[in-house]
DNA sequence: CTGTTAGCGCGTTCAA
DNA sequence: TTGAACGCGCTAACAG
C-alpha cells in the first residue's frame, strides 16, 4: 500500500521504475481514483480555498472572484464558491461549512450592513474560521481581524468630484446607495469631500439600492422632484446604467442636459453610449491579491489599491 | 463517541434531552468543529457539487452559474466552481479533481470546440466521472452520454430572422463568432434558415471570436470592406454590444443606417442604448434545472429550452 | 437507550 | 528500497 501511495501520490522519494510501472498498471485496470477526502483526513490538509460572493451574476463580484480564481488555479487549489444572495446568516453559514471542510483559506467580497449584532456575530465565525488554522482576506470590508483589500473608495471619488468641477459641473446629484453600506457611504463621502474643496454641496443626495433598479428608481425620483441638477454621480456603475435608462425615457439627454458618472469601470458596461465616466477599480488584481494575502497568512494586513478617473462622453460639456 | 455523533450530526434517533445537553456543552467547550472530510470518509457520500464555466466573468455562464448556485443552496450542497479560462485540458483536471474529491454531482455550462481528440478525451473522463456513481449534466453541449440542458439556439435564430424580415429588414451581415463552436454555429444556421424562408441569404458571414472583442473586430472588418448590408446580427450579445461600438466609431447610426441584433438577452446588457433586439434564454432556469438533473442522476435524458425574440430599439426601422 | 467495535482510504512512521 | 502497523475523525452495525 505504502509503495503504492508513494509512486501515486505524495513526492516522496519513488521506487524504482520497473514496479513504478507496475504500480501504475495496477491502478489503471483497477480503475482507482485517489480518494482526495482520505488524503485530507490522512495529512489533515486540504487544496480547497473558499470565496463568498454577495451576487456572483453582479460583474463587480465577477470580476473579483474571476481574479482569485485565476490566482487560485496556478496554485492548483480547488476553489468551493458560495453566493451569499445577500443574506449575512447565509455568509456566516457558509464560512463555517468551510471551516468544517478544514478548507486552507477562503476570501471574502463585498461590504457588510453595519447592523452592530450581525456584524459581531460575522465577526464571531471569522475568528473561529481563523482559529482553525485557516487563512482569510475580505475585500472591501475594514474592521475585521484579517488581512484587508481596500480600494480607496473616498480618494477615487472625491478625485472623480475634482475632475467633474473641472469640466465645469457645479450643480450635483447624488444616487448614494444605502446608507448602512461602507463602500456605498465612503463614496458618498469622498465625493461630497471633493466638491467640498471647490466650495460646492451636493444639491440633492438620494439614497437607494446598490443595484440597476436602485439607480433607476432614485433618478425616476430626481425627474419627479425637479430638482436643478446638472450632473449625477452614482455610486457604482449599474446604478449609473440604470439612471441613464431612467433619464432617458424621460427625455433627458446624457450628457447635453445632464451629465453622468459612476464607479467601478465595469468591463461589460464599457460600450454604454454615451461611454460611461468612472473610477476604475482593479478588480481582477484585487482578487488575486486576496487569495494570496490569505494563503500567506501572518498578522492581519491591508493593503490599499489606488482608483483611477476614467472620463468618457457620459460628462462631456456640450 | 457515537452518543456524541449521535447529538451532534445525524438525524439517527438521539438520546434522551439530559444527555444531549452535556454532549453539547463539552462540544462547545472543546470547541469542536465536525471535520466534514471525515464524515464523507465515513459516510461514503459528500454534498458538494461542482460548476465548470469557461469564464465566470462572461455574464453568460455568471448567470447559468448563479441558478446552479440558487439550486445548490436550497438543497444545501456546497459548490466547487472551477472556471477552465477556455482551456479543455483545464476542464478535463478539474473533472478529474472533483471525481476525487467524490462531488456528488457536477454541471458543466458552455459548449466545447469539436477538436476531435479533445472531444474524446473529454468524453471519457466524463464516464469515468459518471463510472463513480456521481451525477451530471450538461448545458449547451450536446452529444455527450449525460444530462444535457439545450436551448434552442436554431429555432431562436430562425425566429429572430423571421422577425426582423418582418419588420423590413432585407440585406444581413452575420458576426458568426468560432465555426467550431456548436452554440455560435447552430444560432449563425438558423438565422440563416430563418432568412431562407423568406427567400433570403445573408450578405456576409463574418467568423470571430464569441466575444465583446470578437464582435467589434468582426464589424470593424464589415466597415473596412463597405459591404451593403443594412442589418447585422451578432451570435450573442456581448459581440453585438463590441459591434455596436465599432459601428459608432466609424459614424455609422444603429438603427437609422444599420440594425444590430444579439443573442442571449444579458441582464446587465439590458440598459445600453439602442436597447438591443435579441433573443432571451432562462439562463438562470437552465442552471436550475441542470443541477436538479444532475443530481437525479438516471438515464441522459435532453431538455430544451425555447428562447423568445425580444425586439428593441437596435433593430427599429426609421 | 447507550457504549463498543470495526472500518471508510489514505499517509506516515518504523523495521526489515 | 520496501512492507507492516497505526492513526486521521467519523459513522454504522452491533452488543449490552
Amino acid at each position: 500500500m505504502a509503495t503504492a501511495s508513494r509512486v501515486l501520490n505524495g513526492g516522496d522519494r519513488v521506487p524504482r521504475p520497473e514496479l513504478q510501472e507496475r504500480v501504475r498498471e495496477a491502478a489503471a485496470e483497477l480503475g482507482y481514483t485517489p480518494n482526495a477526502q482520505a488524503q485530507a483526513l490522512a495529512k489533515s490538509s486540504t487544496n480547497v480555498v473558499g470565496i463568498l460572493v454577495h451576487d456572483i451574476e453582479d460583474p463587480y463580484f465577477a470580476a473579483i472572484a474571476n481574479g482569485v480564481m485565476r490566482a487560485a488555479d496556478e496554485r492548483n487549489l480547488l476553489v468551493m464558491m458560495a453566493s451569499t444572495f445577500r443574506d449575512a446568516e447565509r455568509e456566516i453559514a457558509y464560512l463555517s461549512s468551510l471551516r468544517a471542510q478544514r478548507a486552507r483559506a477562503a476570501v471574502m467580497i463585498g461590504s457588510r450592513r453595519t447592523d452592530a449584532d450581525q456584524l459581531a456575530r460575522t465577526a464571531n465565525e471569522i475568528e473561529a474560521f481563523l482559529g482553525s488554522g485557516a487563512g482569510l482576506a475580505l475585500v472591501s470590508q475594514s474592521g475585521m481581524p484579517a488581512h484587508t483589500i481596500e480600494p480607496d473608495n473616498r480618494a477615487g471619488a472625491a478625485q472623480l468630484a475634482r475632475e467633474l468641477v473641472g469640466q465645469g459641473w457645479r450643480k450635483f446629484g447624488v444616487l448614494a446607495g444605502p446608507e448602512q453600506l461602507a463602500t456605498a457611504r465612503d463614496r458618498k463621502d469622498g465625493f461630497v469631500a471633493g466638491l467640498a474643496e471647490a466650495g460646492l454641496e451636493p444639491v440633492v443626495v438620494l439614497p437607494g439600492d446598490f443595484t440597476r433598479d436602485g439607480g433607476h428608481a432614485a433618478a425616476v425620483e430626481l425627474l419627479d422632484r425637479k430638482l436643478d441638477v446638472d450632473c449625477l454621480f452614482a455610486v457604482n456603475d449599474v446604478m449609473a446604467v440604470g439612471a441613464m435608462s431612467a433619464l432617458r425615457a424621460g427625455g433627458v439627454d446624457v450628457p447635453g442636459q445632464l451629465g453622468v458618472a459612476g464607479f467601478d469601470d465595469i468591463a461589460t458596461l464599457r460600450d454604454v453610449w454615451p461611454g460611461l465616466t468612472t473610477v476604475r477599480l482593479p478588480l481582477e488584481q484585487m482578487g488575486r491579491r486576496a487569495l494570496e494575502l490569505a494563503i500567506e497568512g501572518g498578522d492581519p494586513r491591508t493593503e490599499t489599491y489606488a482608483p483611477e478617473v476614467v472620463l468618457r462622453e457620459s460628462t462631456t460639456r456640450q
